[in-house]
DNA sequence: AATGAATGAGTTTTCATTCAT
DNA sequence: TATGAATGAAAACTCATTCAT
C-alpha cells in the first residue's frame, strides 16, 4: 500500500514522455538502492516514487537488476564526468595536490549514495561492473591527474620519490572514503557526530594534511 | 529445497546441545550477513547451514534482526578481543606504530566478513549498533594504544605535533578498510586483480610507509 | 492443497475483471469468516473457494483484516437494504408491528453467517466496526419504523406506554437473534433439534406473541 | 517473546503442586479463549499467564481441544451452581419471576466470558458440547424453576396461559444475552455506550418489565 | 511433575515478473 | 507507451505438539 506519489516538482509529468519517465525511473531508484541494497529496495517501491506504472521498470530497463547497473552506469558517468571537470590548471604541484585531495573528499561528502552503491556492489563482488562495457570504457582521468601532479612534485623535488600512483589514489580516496561510509558506526561507537558540519571540516583539513605530509621528501 | 548440511567439522552434533545450535547459528548467519546483507540473506538458509531446524532461529533468537544484532556484537567482540592481545611492550614509538598499523591491516586482510557486516550496518544508519547497549559498553583499546604511542612519539621528537589520535586511528582504518572493502570494484575498473598476495603485501607495505611518512616531524 | 474450486454458477470467469474477482473473494470471505472467524478462516482457503490466485486477496483488500471489514460492510449494508425495502404502507400498529417482528426474525433464520460474524466482530470489541465510517453512515432505517409504529400504536392506545423504541428494537432483535446464534449449544443440552422447520416455526409464533403481550396496554 | 507472567497474587507457587497448575491453566485458558477464541487462543499464551511450562497443558488435559472443553465444562458447571443457589422460598409467582428474571441478566452482566465462550462454541456448532458426557449430565435448575413459577401464577391467574416453559426460558435468555453479546457493535452503530452502568441499569429494568407484560393475563 | 529444546506443517504476507487491455 | 490485474515462488514468522532430560 505504498503511496502513490509524484517526484517534487512534477505535478502532471506527461504521459507519454519516455525519456522523462526513464529519468523518474533512474533517479528513484538510485535513491532506493543506496539506501536499501539490491536485495532490499523494491522495484514497486521506485515505480511509485517515480509515479510511474511498475512495468515502465521493464519496459525500459528490462529487470531489477539491469535497472541496478543503470544507476551503477549513470553513478560512474557522473563521478568520472565531475573529475573531468578538476581544472588544475598550472597550479604547483603542493597546490594541485590540495584540490585533488579536496575534491575527492568534497565528492564524498556531498554523494552518500555513491559510497552506499559502491559498498553494495563489492558485496556482490562488482558483478555487475564486471560485465559492464560501458563501465570499462571509463578510465578515470584522476589517476591520470594524480600521476602526473606527483611526477611534476618529485621533479620539483616537493614529493618524496618511491609513491605509486595507484597507491596513492587509493589511499587518498580511503582517508575520506572510510569516514563517509562508516560515519553512522563510528559515531555509534565513539559517542560523537561525526556527520556535524564542524566534524566533517575538521576531517577534511586532517585529510589534506595527511596526504601532503605522506608523500612530501 | 536447501539441503541440510552440517557445519564443517560437526559430523553429528548432540541432539540437545543449545548452546552448539546457538553457536552454529551464528557462525552460519556471520557468513550468510556477510555475503548478502540483512535483507539479502535467508533464514531458511541460514538454519540450513547451520544443520538445524528453521523455528531455532525464532526460539535462540527471536527474529532475523536479533539475530543480526547477535553476529554485530560478535563480530565487534572479536576485535576487541584481538586489539586487546596486541602487545606492544617496550618497543619504541615507530616500531610501535608499525605494529599498530599492521595489525590493523591484517585484521581486515583476514576478515572480509567483518568489512561486509560493517558496510551493511552503516547502510542501516547503525540501527543495530545504536541500540545494542553490549556494543556501547565495548571501548576500544586500540584507539588508547593509538594516542599513548603518538604521545611518546611526540616526546621523543620522532613523530610530528598535532596529531589527533581520533583521526589517525580513523585513518589508519581507512587506508586498509577501503582497499578490502572496494577490491572488486577497483579491481575490476583498473583492470588488476588487488586480491592477489603480491598485490596485498605490496598495499601493506604502502600503507605502513605512508602512515609513518604523515606523521613524521 | 485445496483444489481450485469455481464459485457457484461461475464456470469460466474471465480472466480479467477485477470487479468479479472482488465478488467472488467477498463471497468466499463471507462464508469462512463466519464458519471459522477471523482467527480461524485461512486466506489461501478464502481464496481457493474463490477460485483465484491467492494474492489476488491483497492486490484487492490489501490485507485479511482489510477483506473482513469489507465482509462486514457488505452484510451490514444488506441487512439495511433489507430494512428499507420493509413496506409497512397503512397498516394498522399491531399489524405492522407482527411484519416488524416477523421480518425481524426471518432474516436471521435465513442468515446465519450473519449472525455468526456479528459475534466474531463482538469478541473483538467491534474493532473493525468502530473504524469503518462507511459502516457509521449507515443508520438503520428499522429502528425509526419500530419508533414510527410505537407512537402510533400508542396514540391508537393498542399498545402501552412508556416502550423505549431503542430497547424495544433491541429486544425483538434479541428474542430472534438468541435462538440461532445460539441453536447448537441449545438443543444439545435439551436434547431437541432447535433447527428444525417445526421448532423454528414454533418460536417464530412465540416471539410474536411475546413481543405483542408485552407492549399491549 | 511473550513474557513469563506470574497470575496475581502467586508470586512463587509450589514447584510441585498438581492441582494449583491444573486451576491455574483453566483460568488462564478461561480468559483466553473467551477473549480470543479457540482457532485464536494460543497454547504458549495460556501457559505464559499461568506462569507454567506450555508442556504441562498436555500433561494435564491432553490438548488444547481438550484444555478447551474443560474451560466450557467448568463454565457451565458454575452456571448451573449459580442457578442451583437461586432461592425462591414462598414468593408470589410474580416476584418470583422478577427474582429469575433478574438473576439471568445479572449472570450474564457479570460474566462475559460465559458469553464469548458460548459464541465461540456454537460456531464449532457445539461440537464439544455434543461429545461431553459430564454436560449432558448437568441439567438446568432453572428451566424447572421457570416452569414452576410460570404454572403456579398460571393457576392464581396472576400470568396468562400457554407460555411454553422452554420458550420462555430462551426468551429471558435472549433479552439479555443479546445485549451483552453485541454491546460493541451496537454501541458502535448506535453511538452510544451500552457499557456504561446507568445503561445497564436500565435495560434491567426493561427485560424485567417486557417479561412480566408480556405474560400478565 | 516439570522444563526448555526441537520440529513439521502451516500462515500471512511479499515480491519480481508477466498478462491482457 | 502505459496501466492495473494476475501469478508463482518464496519469505518471515507462528503454532500445536513431541522429545530428551
Amino acid at each position: 500500500m505504498a503511496a502513490r506519489r509524484r517526484v517534487l516538482g512534477e505535478t502532471s509529468r506527461q504521459r507519454r514522455d519516455p525519456e522523462a519517465t526513464r529519468a523518474a525511473l533512474l533517479a528513484a531508484a538510485r535513491r532506493e538502492f543506496a539506501a536499501k541494497g539490491l536485495a532490499g529496495a523494491r522495484v514497486e517501491e521506485i515505480a511509485a516514487i517515480a509515479g510511474v506504472n511498475k512495468q515502465l521498470v521493464y519496459h525500459h530497463f528490462g529487470s531489477k537488476d539491469e535497472l541496478y547497473l543503470a544507476v551503477l552506469e549513470e553513478v560512474y558517468a557522473e563521478i568520472r564526468e565531475r573529475e573531468k571537470e578538476l581544472r588544475l590548471g598550472d597550479l604547483p604541484p603542493r597546490e594541485a595536490m590540495v584540490q585533488l585531495v579536496s575534491a575527492s573528499f568534497d565528492y564524498l561528502a556531498e554523494h552518500p549514495d555513491f559510497i552506499a552503491l559502491l559498498n553494495d556492489e563489492n558485496r556482490h563482488q562488482a558483478a555487475h561492473v564486471r560485465v559492464s562495457s560501458r563501465l570499462h570504457a571509463m578510465n578515470s582521468p584522476l589517476i591520470a591527474l594524480i600521476a602526473e601532479t606527483l611526477e611534476k612534485g618529485e621533479r620539483e623535488g616537493v614529493f618524496r620519490k618511491g609513491v605509486d600512483s595507484v597507491d596513492l589514489y587509493i589511499s587518498i580516496a580511503g582517508l575520506s572514503y572510510f569516514y563517509f561510509s562508516n560515519l553512522r558506526t563510528l559515531s555509534a561507537i565513539f559517542g560523537v557526530d561525526l556527520a556535524a558540519p564542524d566534524s566533517v571540516a575538521s576531517r577534511r583539513r586532517h585529510v589534506v594534511d595527511f596526504v601532503l605530509n605522506a608523500i612530501r621528501p
